[in-house]
DNA sequence: TCTGGTGCTGATACACTGTAACATCGCATC
DNA sequence: GATGCGATGTTACAGTGTATCAGCACCAGA
């Protein structure tokens, strides 16, 4: 079904995707919100990778055998899976990734892309965010919303040697 | 030429245009590089306006008259201009800004993005550069480069009454 | 039960963003 | 002049995202 030939082992992988999925269900019901075939199944897909999908390639694995989902659907999916949270884009890439935590959503979000693996990583940085927030301050600018994504390479990689 | 009806008054605007190509002059004689004419009227348009643009926006601009820019030739001009720092690519917004700054090459920016009046600031900040490459070094993730953009509110318009 | 509204999905079309490939031009160098 | 190189022009196309309208399920209320 899924590719695991790749370089990647993350933690956040494949068996996390059903864990995601009841997160998902769970906040749906607590939001009285409707957690339809299609959107599992964006977030199924989105959470089975490691590496940011695109919204054409979600509706080419969700189609085949019979059935035809169009990137339409897919960003409308995608749409209502980012705005509660479950799934982020990554801007640098169009691409869109799980959300493997249960942060605040007032949370400010660190990405980690690495360049070699293409997996990617997001962790927060309370300090980060705080000198942010001064850094802001200073420039009488008020922030509503913010992308900190890092391109470079992932402890896995850098600790292997390069492919020749 | 260029429409100021708009909200913004930022110091960046127009009349740092003529600093912006005098700058970008010196640097390319300075890096044996050529400063043409397509790059040279690219870095204007960029530079004569405090809102991002479009590479097709700017294509439109630099049309007209007998002359026919092709997007194509823009992004080539575009790439060459962000290679040297000329200009910033805000990756949220699929556009481009001029670079007001002449800061070190490896300096990380913060960009801020008005929602209101649409213009960019930019900033840095070496406290949320010290605290980022803290947090980086602590997930082991080697960092190449890295995008940060806010958005939100600017102090000028923060100040004003939000239109009706 | 019927009816109307609401929200989700399907489908088509289209606009915007970006790249590939090849031809041409100008210029420097030999 | 011949050659090579970088920049530009041109066309075509791939990838990303949105607008719009139609159909469908489901629920509330008459």
């Amino acid at each position: 079904m899924h590719d695991h030939s790749a370089v990647h082992e993350h933690a956040a992988c494949c068996g996390n995707a059903t864990d995601t999925l009841a997160r998902a269900e769970r906040l749906c019901a607590e939001r009285d919100l409707q957690f339809t075939r299609l959107r599992r199944d964006v977030l199924e897909a989105v959470a089975s990778e490691a590496k940011p999908l695109g919204a054409y390639d979600i509706a080419e694995r969700l189609s085949g055998q019979g059935r035809r989902v169009a990137a339409v659907s897919v960003y409308r999916a995608l749409d209502f899976l980012t705005e509660n949270g479950l799934v982020h884009r990554i801007a640098s890439r169009n691409a869109f990734v799980s959300c493997g935590h249960q942060h605040g959503d007032g949370a400010g979000l660190v990405f980690l892309i690495c360049r070699t693996c293409g997996s990617i990583d997001e962790t927060t940085s309370p300090e980060v965010d705080d000198q942010l927030d001064r850094t802001l301050a200073k420039a009488g600018f008020k922030p509503s919303s913010r992308i900190l994504e890092v391109e470079g390479e992932c402890g896995s990689c850098s600790g292997r040697e390069p492919s020749p």
